[in-house]
DNA sequence: GCCGTTTTCGGCCCGACTGTTTTCAGTCG
């Protein structure tokens, strides 16, 4: 561990990786090794615990895809907080030269030519040289390019975060389109595929898989799509376009016989796909999106699961397709049987018109109902600072007699008293400990004061999680999509005070939230820390969040033991520490 | 640079498309 200078996060070294990749690639190394570097930038990044937490090397070196050289390079950069490797590339490689490679059409073959043959530097030297005509002169820089490149390098780039909508967006825009594309004569299936169906938190752009009859033209039809900016087809099995909200989309036609394998190669992720693929190989098959091939012969390909069983897998759901064992799991029969919407039983995390909600608990009551939910906590604002019509101890108090009076006329369903509590900025509640021993359901959060450093955030928490009473985390790291960072906190120690505190985590399934996430689902499965997946409803409709939420649980592995409310209102009782549910 | 029911060395996923080429390299997903 270092003992000066700022702390070395994964997310430093994920960079600094993911920057040797690039520059080895300018460089024209060996692809392989490039590859070893950016693979393992991307599973740095994704890590739930902290590198510079771990015992070191040989912990390092049990990362798959970290050998003995990466494992010192990890160490190098977080105990000097430099990578000598890095820094010697940078000096061959100007720093504006690298940005060079997101310019569509640049790879890093041309990037190395430019640099070198025309001592292009940066953007603005691409675009003089293109001006000047002497990007002519170089070998491989026809006239179609240079125009694509003109016009690539013309935009600005577009903003980062506006690139990966929220899976619920990207949605409002899918499903449209796979209705229309259904409706189009001769276009017998349909499939949005990609990291929309996997699941992820946000969707980079739509990967639609088409089954058509050969010849058929449906990309004529498709152009007529009101929400389709633009459509480039050249081929006929093959076309990409542009939403009017600026969403990609690529489209893939494949004959009914390959669909399956089509349909598991789109839906990948990437890594899941070539570890699929060399799995073929070992077994001296060749899988493409065509199918599982034996020499020509083909073996497998109609149906995904076809896929899977020939490589002698069980089948994996899309949301675990993200090369984090599931390869290895199928292999051993071991893969978790996931949640489902239909596991669960209750809700612990709604709001009323007593707070910032649209609608009486009576209705979240008779909607939770319709979704065939047995009970529900509410848990409106407590009253502080800065959280609109709060409520105080008092009108706490008055909700609750009105709880335990619908709750007297009631059959089959159970309303649960609860509130969510702020977490001040020292780690105390916004009530006293008094008035939540009254509460079935005490949820606490992070409200304000995102901005503390990690030491000071994590301790905030920990404090807040060791007071009695308290049930639930929720949105444990704050992010919101596309606007807010999680904020920073040592989600390890947090863990571990929720395993030792008998407290849980909450998965929020705010379409903008969805927070946990993935990994940190994993990191609290994998501890035994047991799930709340909450709709946290503000209104009767939001309680539809529960299915984005059960999704974000799936790409954790979660199982249905895995989560506190898929259990029946005795046992909840039990781990919630309240003797007066199981009655 | 990693890794091992084929291996401690010699491999490392697969195909479409584009453009610039006289047979294929580069980019993309």
């Amino acid at each position: 561990m270092s003992t000066h200078g700022p702390t070395i996060h994964n997310a430093d070294v994920a960079d600094a990786f993911e920057e040797m990749g690039d520059l080895l690639a300018i460089e024209g190394e060996n692809p392989f090794r490039i590859r070893a570097y950016r693979r393992a930038g991307q599973l740095v990044r994704s890590l739930p615990r902290e590198l510079s937490a771990m015992a070191g090397e040989s912990e390092y070196e049990a990362l798959p895809g970290i050998g003995e050289d990466l494992a010192a390079k990890i160490t190098e950069l977080i105990t000097t907080g430099h990578l000598r490797a890095l820094e010697r590339l940078r000096r061959q490689v100007p720093p504006g030269v690298r940005e060079l490679l997101s310019v569509p059409g640049m790879g890093p073959v041309r990037v190395r030519a430019l640099m070198t043959g025309l001592r292009v530097k940066d953007r603005q030297d691409l675009r003089r040289a293109l001006a000047s005509g002497r990007l002519a002169r170089l070998r491989g820089f026809g006239p179609a390019l240079q125009s694509r490149l003109r016009a690539a390098v013309a935009v600005e780039k577009a903003h980062p975060d506006s690139q990966r909508p929220p899976l619920a967006v990207a949605a409002q825009y899918a499903e449209p389109l796979r209705r229309y594309l259904a409706s189009i004569p001769g276009i017998t299936r349909v499939e949005i595929a990609g990291s929309y169906r996997r699941g992820r938190d946000t969707v980079g752009d739509l990967d639609v898989l088409l089954c058509a009859p050969a010849g058929l033209d449906v990309f004529g039809p498709l152009k007529n799509y009101a929400d389709l900016r633009e459509l480039s087809a050249s081929g006929t099995t093959k076309a990409a376009g542009v939403l009017r909200n600026g969403l990609q989309i690529d489209l893939r036609v494949v004959p009914e016989e390959s669909f399956g394998a089509a349909l598991q190669y789109f839906t990948g992720s990437k890594d899941h796909g070539i570890r699929l693929r060399r799995l073929a190989q070992q077994h001296g098959l060749k899988l493409s999106e065509y199918g599982l091939f034996r020499a020509d012969k083909r073996v497998a390909g109609e149906t995904e699961a076809s896929v899977y069983r020939a490589l002698g897998l069980d089948f994996v759901c899309p949301e675990l397709r993200e090369d984090r064992g599931e390869i290895d799991a199928a292999a051993r029969h071991t893969l978790p049987v996931l949640i489902e919407r239909s596991d669960l039983r209750g809700d612990l995390h709604v709001h009323t018109d007593a707070s910032d909600g649209l609608d009486s608990f009576e209705r979240m009551v008779a909607a939770a109902r319709a979704r065939k939910l047995r009970y529900i906590a509410i848990a409106d604002h407590a009253k502080h600072l800065g959280i609109v019509h709060g409520l105080d101890a008092g009108r706490l108090a008055r909700q609750g007699e009105a709880i335990d009076e619908l709750n007297d006329k009631l059959r089959d369903f159970r309303v649960l008293k609860g509130a969510e509590i702020d977490i001040l900025e020292d780690g105390r509640l916004a009530l006293a400990d008094a008035v939540l021993a009254k509460l079935d359901v005490v949820v606490i959060a992070v409200h304000g004061h995102f901005g503390l450093t990690a030491a000071k955030q994590t301790t905030r928490v920990l404090r807040a999680l060791d007071r009695p009473h308290v049930s639930i985390l929720a949105h444990p790291t704050g992010r919101l999509l596309g606007e807010r960072e999680p904020y920073a906190l040592d989600f390890e120690r947090v863990l571990d005070a929720a395993s030792a505190r008998g407290c849980f985590l909450e998965v929020n399934g705010q379409p903008l939230r969805l927070d946990l996430d993935d990994i940190h689902i994993k990191a609290a499965r994998d501890r035994g820390v047991l799930l709340s997946v909450a709709s946290d409803a503000h209104s009767a409709d939001q309680l539809a969040n529960l299915d984005g939420g059960v999704r974000q649980a799936r790409r954790g592995w979660a199982r249905r033991q895995d989560v506190l409310n898929t259990r029946s209102l005795a046992e909840l009782g039990r781990l919630l520490g309240r003797a007066s549910l199981s009655a």
